[in-house]
DNA sequence: TACACAAATGTTAACGGTTACATTTATCAA
DNA sequence: TTGATAAATGTAACCGTTAACATTTGTGTA
């Protein structure tokens, strides 16, 4: 591989020429300037960026912390976080967390390391300490995940606590009362905030929380079957059921399809999410659509934003979402909606 | 952030055996090393790795062309990549290519910028001249996709041909003879390595190739829904259909149960690639089973072994595959089996 | 004690760019 | 023509680490 020293060489001129040619062509003469890039390409020359980052101490890398890759809605989150990052001449530095925090503590180390210059999180945990701080005050990092409070970066959000609430409330307008929620990976802040969603409908709603109503999920088509069967066995059996996301909720249907259940006349299932799979479910998915590439744009832009010390304090993004009302949600059987009135009347 | 030099005051050591302390312990004598240590602890300090891969000339990062990290299939890949980089302490740099070649050009120049030691293929093309190769005349990438030829690097394969020679002769043997075969995007290889093996069953059961059951498709839900409808429209309708993905198949379900057809009563349908989703599809999806993840692992091991001179002469490596039969497909209805029977006869 | 040799540590030149500063060359007005 | 000033180019330090080589310190033996 030639090297600037090579091209210099070549075309009778020093370095520093060569090196201007390329960054800051105006500042050197034309007819250099054509010698210049002749001699690169001639010899081939491609500019060592490891070299550039080194020097300059910036990587252009940025480092995202995700759970899994494997699942379609986070798979789309990097979509658009690509894009915007190549846009930029970032590079993204995926990790593939599956929870685990020596996997975490690795990747947020790059920081330290100068590997990458900033940090995407989608987990509620702040890995920095304040010596991580810049001139502003602000951490090299965006907090996608809403429920980290009180930490210096910005915050892009899918508020999916008043998504969760919405969707309940669509749920409650159909007249169901007993709405069972199959939850996410414990832990996670998604599943935390989509619960409070939750719970916050039904107190509006003046319905007891029943803690009996909520089923373990870990977002994958699996947990969503097994939830269902769990709910098929429930003494009292609910007549809907909110998935705190899509794969959950297609994993469940198939469940009750199988106990020969009808959806929505039977039960109705909700999901959150969109995921492409949700149109073409049978029958399709009433579910909460969140622009996830948009979303993933939005916090390399601010991440980016905070690295060139343009962001002077931390803003606070929230991404609009929609409530999808497809077939799998319907009202309250009429035998049950008796029943359920007559309880009213008592 | 402190660098070596102050580690080395602080120790009152120079920088070498600071160094030394850090790469090869046993080098240094114990009291020098512990002073060294706690040196280290006092001033947090944390070799800049930009630095030391500048120096080495080896910036330990994969760069990895998927045409998109949107889908099930590549997903799961990727994290088999992930998981197999980071045991061996090589980052991913994911190129999220979407077919287009100026993205692909882009991240291949890393390579030859030194932003990333090589290079795993997923398209048919090769981005390098031969004064990329190394001492073992190899270059430094690993093709996953077979029907690049002649190119002197590993090759890891899904054979696809195989797998599709196979759905197809399972097919054959429910007595189906007018199979339709939705395709994947054009262009791709997967297309057309799928398509020939399609075409090797057909011809092996000596049954004519007929270019009007091919029907397009993107790899995508819709596409699959878009060329169901297609078939629906088609003259002599086909009583199988084998789409070139699962998202293809689940897509053609739909529709056909739209069109109120039951599977695989009035037509049978198969998939490939055995996703999640596939299992929990009505009805479950038969299809082909690829070990994505292991596909993953074992091209970014071969990529390592190039890379670190091990590869002597370039292997093909071919991952198997399963057939998974569940109850999207079955034999041909009773009603046109007669017919085809008493056409046979004619 | 002196000497040979090994072990431990120090000094310094790379690696490949960028850029502040120094120097040379060109331009123009007096 | 000369001198002042601007434009073009060159020189060399620097970024943080490693490692070849030089030097010092330690160990064991004659």
């Amino acid at each position: 591989m030639p090297n600037i020293r090579e091209v210099a060489d070549h075309a009778g001129v020093s370095v520093a020429t060569v090196s201007r040619t390329l960054q800051q062509p105006q500042r050197v003469s034309p007819k250099t300037r054509q010698r210049v890039m002749e001699a690169v390409a001639a010899t081939g020359y491609k500019p060592n960026l490891m070299a550039v980052k080194f020097r300059s101490g910036k990587s252009h890398n940025i480092v995202v912390l995700v759970p899994t890759v494997a699942n379609v809605f986070f798979a789309r989150v990097i979509s658009g976080m690509q894009e915007a990052a190549a846009e930029q001449g970032y590079a993204i530095l995926l990790a593939n967390t599956m929870g685990r925090s020596d996997i975490e503590d690795d990747y947020t180390k790059m920081v330290q390391t100068a590997q990458a210059d900033g940090l995407i999180q989608l987990r509620a945990h702040n890995p920095f300490d304040v010596s991580m701080t810049n001139a502003n005050g602000l951490l090299p990092m965006v907090n996608a995940c809403e429920v980290l409070d009180n930490i210096p970066c910005p915050t892009v959000t899918l508020d999916n606590r008043a998504a969760a609430r919405v969707m309940t409330e669509h749920l409650l307008s159909l007249g169901h009362t007993r709405i069972a929620l199959i939850k996410g990976p414990q832990g996670s802040p998604l599943t935390r905030e989509r619960l409070a969603g939750y719970r916050d409908a039904l107190s509006e709603a003046n319905i007891q929380y029943d803690e009996s109503l909520l089923f373990p999920g870990d977002f994958t088509l699996r947990s969503g079957f097994d939830a269902a069967t769990s709910i098929l066995k429930a003494a009292q059996r609910p007549t809907a059921v909110f998935c705190e996301n899509d794969e959950t909720a297609i994993g469940a249907m198939q469940r009750f399809k199988q106990a020969g259940l009808s959806i929505p006349d039977d039960i109705s299932v909700a999901g959150f999410d969109d995921i492409d799979f949700a149109a073409y479910a049978d029958p399709p998915l009433t579910t909460i659509s969140q622009p996830a590439e948009e979303f993933g744009r939005t916090a390399v832009s601010q991440l980016i934003d905070v690295l060139n010390g343009k962001t002077r304090r931390a803003p606070k993004i929230i991404i609009p979402f929609d409530l999808v009302v497809r077939r799998s949600t319907g009202p309250v059987p009429a035998t049950l909606q008796q029943h359920a009135l007559k309880e009213k009347a008592e």
